[in-house]
DNA sequence: TAGATTGTTAATCGATTAACAATC
DNA sequence: TAGATTGTTAATCGATTAACAATC
């Protein structure tokens, strides 16, 4: 099982989470589709940009209804739309910011959050050096403070941005103040109850898995001195 | 396909793709194991601390070799660093910044990384307000020049933390300059030679994913504004 | 209409899990 | 030795891809 996995219990209507994590890969491409201009795309087409077999597009949506038209294909702006529709994110979501320190900043400073309806509502930290700073438009919290706050802004979600070591406890918190789902930076596993969803980032693994297939890989012939 | 799946035709030994990623997650519990200062774990107590099937722990390892001892278990510490060497974490992995924003500040300030060999030679702005200032240790130079400065560091990892408008252009910038893997925090699908391998951080994808999650779970009876 | 392309079913492929002989 | 636990094979499960009738 895969620390970003759901478990089958939570997931209602049983879409696969790759089949989930690949809505945003199509968003991406009907995004930049739609810059270039194109009103109408086919699978095949996709498949051109994206490197995402056609089927699977296909298969994909097919989990949510009929979206393209036989012969024809697909309205970029129109399956853009309804994607994000079906990822909820065509409503205004509310977030927490725990961990006001450099990668909260740049969370909080992220613009695509708010192009895309997500709302950083507030942002606390446990270091009083931190505390009363700005963070963008918001103030930075006491984090004992979460609870109280929450209960105002009745925020869902929470991005965990705290070191390890503080972020099992942190977490306990969120989730105490009403986060149903967290977003968690720290190397760790959270150990959560099962009505709450952790997704992790972790930027030590992804590049982790890139050194393996650096070294796995043929060195060819180009010298990487000079320009290829 | 995923987006950060690799293509068949690059790996050489064909271990799958999530079990690479789960070596990291294996690493992260010996590290808390170790610092709990237990000295041997069975694959079943990983089980009930990480949530990850004992058995998928011993086939995960069974690609690289024999670990553990018939009734007995595995060696915390030893267990850890025959990962970390099969990651090619044990030795120093330099790697180029590209984008000396806010978040290519939380990178070059993640600690995680110096602790994990990984270490950050050069950081690169196309902005002139940028160029010449600090990141950490690091003086932001144009991204012009990366070519030349890569000639003497020879990094072959490369993390592009730069908009979606220049995400592209940059990333044939790294290549040409001897980069062999990008992390890419951009969000837009890079097109890169089959040679280089390209991992993808997308902070609103794991956000729409919860997003999801969060709207088809059942409304529980818990009111979330009080304390659970 | 003929050509193109969808939505969906069936076939393939690969990953996860269970089972168990080997072994400490 | 008996009990525990590995490494590995076989069984299961689920995801990807190919194929094609339906349809624009």
């Amino acid at each position: 099982m895969d620390a970003n996995e759901i478990r089958p219990a939570i997931t209602a209507n049983r879409v696969p989470t790759p089949t989930l994590e690949r809505l945003a890969t199509y968003l991406k491409c009907l995004h930049d589709v739609a810059q270039a201009g194109v009103t109408t795309i086919s699978s095949a087409a996709l498949q051109e940009m994206a490197g995402i077999n056609a089927s699977q597009f296909r298969k994909d949506l097919s989990y949510f209804g009929e979206f393209g038209r036989p012969g024809v294909g697909y309205h970029v702006e129109d399956l853009h739309d309804r994607i994000t529709a079906i990822l909820h994110m065509d409503v205004d979501q509310r977030m927490l910011l725990v961990g006001a320190g450099n990668l909260g900043a740049a969370l909080a400073g992220y613009t695509g959050m708010s192009d895309e309806r997500l709302h950083l509502v507030a942002a606390f930290d446990n270091d009083p050096a931190r505390i009363g700073r700005k963070l963008g438009q918001l103030d930075v919290k006491p984090v004992e403070a979460i609870t109280a706050i929450n209960a105002e802004l009745g925020a869902r979600i929470g991005i965990l941005a705290v070191p390890r070591s503080a972020a099992q406890s942190v977490a306990v918190l969120m989730i105490a103040a009403g986060v149903r789902a967290i977003l968690n930076f720290a190397p760790i596993i959270l150990r959560v109850p099962s009505h709450v969803i952790v997704r992790n980032v972790c930027v030590t693994q992804e590049l982790s898995v890139l050194c393996y297939h650096l070294e796995a890989m043929p060195t060819d012939g180009t010298d990487p001195q000079r320009e290829g």
